[in-house]
DNA sequence: TTGGACATGTAAGCCGTTACATGATTAC
DNA sequence: GTAATCATGTAACGGCTTACATGTCCAA
């Protein structure tokens, strides 16, 4: 009799490979990588303690990576290094066509049912995503800048620049957008008065 | 004694709102939702059915939705319209400011790693991404008829050509960015050679 | 007659956030 | 002395996808 094989649906976290990939660049523990995440890929990339925790447990325990105390400094830390199977199983992921992905967003949603809001709080949300796209553009922008001046031959800073010019050039794309979109509704709006 | 409070997370889900939202332009079947949510915001926002019908059923026990059944034609269907309630939970949701967006971005991430990766692969990424984005305008164009088709007095057409207007901002920025990436990275395979 | 679209659902289970728990150290 | 940051974790829970279940109608 055959048993009902199971499905066995792969996993779709990425966080292990995340993870195995900033190991690749540097040796650190879960605390420093949340933090380098969060201030080099944190605009298109991020991953919580109860996450990095647990998932660096598991790549341990398959030899992914090797983990080890930092008693310096009186603080204990845990570093982790990546192993030769860490980084065959990294390489390989990084051959495999990324999927799809999976956008929602709310600023865009609420925008299509405009016609059942007050168009003052539809022009709001569109002035307040301005702000913080100017915000986010000028720190692009700086960043980038002194990427240019520093160090082009590096090979790490290529692959950086590049995720950053995308940053530059959605961020750019969102604000033309949004100044398009606030004058064609604040047009209407003196219109209408 | 004093009891420990439970924190009464509240509800992040916007499957709803989102449902509300189609209902308050047509009334429809969960099945013909899901449609309409395919090829009219599908590319800022999607639902499945097994948050449709469960969420329908939802709507309907809290009177923001009325349900009917349409024989019509020997095959069942269950209609739905949206309820003054329902609306009223609409219209006081649209004046809240959206939520940060999460975004993760795997064709980035991959690309951030990419000196651990084949440059060949990482190029052939970026030119199945350009594919991509290259007939995501032509799909602009089926949605443009098909809410056409929908709402063919126009009363919400501004609303949805500026949710398209981004669509096409977004990509357009996309592939440039995609172009220039594509041939800086050849430039430096064929100098390699 | 078989496959695909129409049509409505349920249930398992993964993913990820968030809250909680603990404790040391540093800055004010 | 107290708040913030460093540092490592666990557990609950919500949200969503996916697979499953069921049945009709239609076209090739």
């Amino acid at each position: 009799m055959k048993e009902k094989q199971k499905p066995a649906r792969k996993s779709k976290s990425k966080t292990r490979f995340a993870i195995l990939g900033i190991l690749s660049q540097k040796e650190c523990s879960g605390y420093e990588m949340k933090k380098f995440i969060e201030n080099s890929i944190g605009f298109f990339w991020q991953e919580s303690f109860g996450q990095i925790y647990p998932t660096l447990k598991i790549l341990e325990s398959e030899g992914k990576i090797k983990t080890i105390e930092d008693n310096a400094g009186d603080k204990t830390r845990l570093i982790h290094k990546i192993t030769k199977s860490g980084r065959a199983e990294l390489k390989a992921w990084l051959t495999i066509q990324p999927e799809p992905e999976v956008i929602r967003n709310e600023l865009l949603l609420k925008l299509f049912f405009g016609s059942e809001a007050q168009e003052n709080d539809i022009l709001n949300h569109l002035k307040s995503e301005r702000e913080k796209a100017l915000k986010v553009f000028g720190k692009y922008q700086n960043i980038d800048s002194s990427l240019k001046s520093v160090n082009p031959e590096n090979i790490n800073k290529k692959f950086w620049q590049i995720t950053l010019s995308y940053g530059v050039h959605a961020a750019r794309a969102e604000l033309k957008w949004l100044d398009e979109t606030i004058s064609i509704l604040e047009r209407e709006l003196t219109k209408s008065d």
